[in-house]
DNA sequence: TTCCAGGCCCGGG
DNA sequence: CCCGGGCATGGA
């Protein structure tokens, strides 16, 4: 990976395992929108981004050095060698060989703590163009305007103490439905530092977990989402539907098993990088609707 | 119209 | 522990 800073944009040369569509629409992240193939407008840590990639080249466009080398560089985790991820995860197990080879640029993005929290509470019994809906609305609502590409303008997602300005009903208007106090109970709990960002850091993922829950409607495929997405526990496995149908249909002949039984499979079996197969797998087995009765692609 | 969505809470076996 | 019902909202 080359660097160069061309006027007002950075691009990155010779990237490896990146691919930009891939990553954004893998369903790890909400906070963006595609404004041609390979272009895209995204938000995050308070700046707004339009990013486009062509072939091994990502144009960051309108970036500093300081901006990437602050924000951008990390949070794509263009830090990281997926080579050595992959050749970790592939090496004796030849199941996770085609979803790693179809979703083969597809990157961890290292979003921020608080966002990931609110975005996957929102998240439960919703689809992604929902939850991106919503993202924008709250965004939109309580949020500082950032920039505009492509006819779209972007705001940043609020900060804890801009979204203690919306109480339920508040909450409500923005159609978050019955998650409306279970977003104004995380806050509360950020605020009030029942739970502090850097020491869920620090505690371990158990831990870490064990803490998220104790927010009302912060269940144990949220936590683990948030522990993975938005405080860097690589090893966290999340089990969702679709993670549960593909791992039922890859690793257990097809035979129903609880998600507590997918997750400790996935844990043992993958490791320290549980997230990375987890998310090849979901992303891959959504997309080929794997497990799923009626076929219908 | 009916069904279901990157679940979770709650109450009852 | 492991069910099942209920839950707001919107798209298929």
């Amino acid at each position: 990976m080359d660097v160069e800073y061309k006027g007002k944009d950075t691009i990155i040369h010779n990237l490896k395992d990146f691919d930009l569509g891939q990553t954004m629409e893998c369903g790890q992240c909400f906070h963006f929108q595609k404004i041609d193939d390979d272009e895209y407008g995204m938000s995050a840590y308070g700046k707004f981004l339009h990013a486009a990639q062509k072939d091994d080249k990502l144009y960051l466009f309108d970036t500093t050095k300081e901006e990437f080398e602050k924000i951008w560089c990390h949070y794509f985790d263009l830090d990281r060698d997926y080579g050595e991820i992959k050749s970790f995860l592939l090496k004796e197990d030849e199941k996770l060989r085609e979803a790693v080879e179809k979703m083969w640029g597809v990157r961890i993005l290292n979003q921020e703590f608080f966002e990931t929290l609110i975005s996957f509470i929102i998240s439960q019994n919703k689809q992604i163009p929902h939850i991106k809906q919503i993202v924008a609305r709250i965004s939109h609502d309580y949020g500082k305007y950032q920039g505009s590409v492509g006819g779209i303008d972007f705001y940043g997602f609020p900060t804890p103490q801009q979204l203690s300005q919306a109480d339920i009903d508040a909450l409500r208007e923005c159609k978050t439905g019955f998650r409306a106090p279970y977003i104004y109970n995380a806050v509360e709990f950020v605020n009030n530092e029942i739970i502090k960002e850097e020491n869920l850091r620090k505690c371990g993922v158990d831990e870490c977990r064990e803490q998220l829950m104790k927010i009302k409607g912060v269940g144990m495929k949220v936590a683990n989402c948030v522990s993975l997405f938005g405080l860097g526990y690589r090893e966290a496995f999340p089990v969702d539907v679709w993670i549960k149908r593909i791992m039922q249909s890859l690793y257990f002949d097809g035979k129903e098993h609880s998600n507590a039984e997918i997750e400790s499979y996935g844990v043992e079996h993958f490791g320290k990088y549980g997230g990375y197969a987890q998310q090849y797998l979901f992303y891959y087995g959504k997309s080929e609707k794997i497990g799923l009765k009626n076929k219908t692609n």
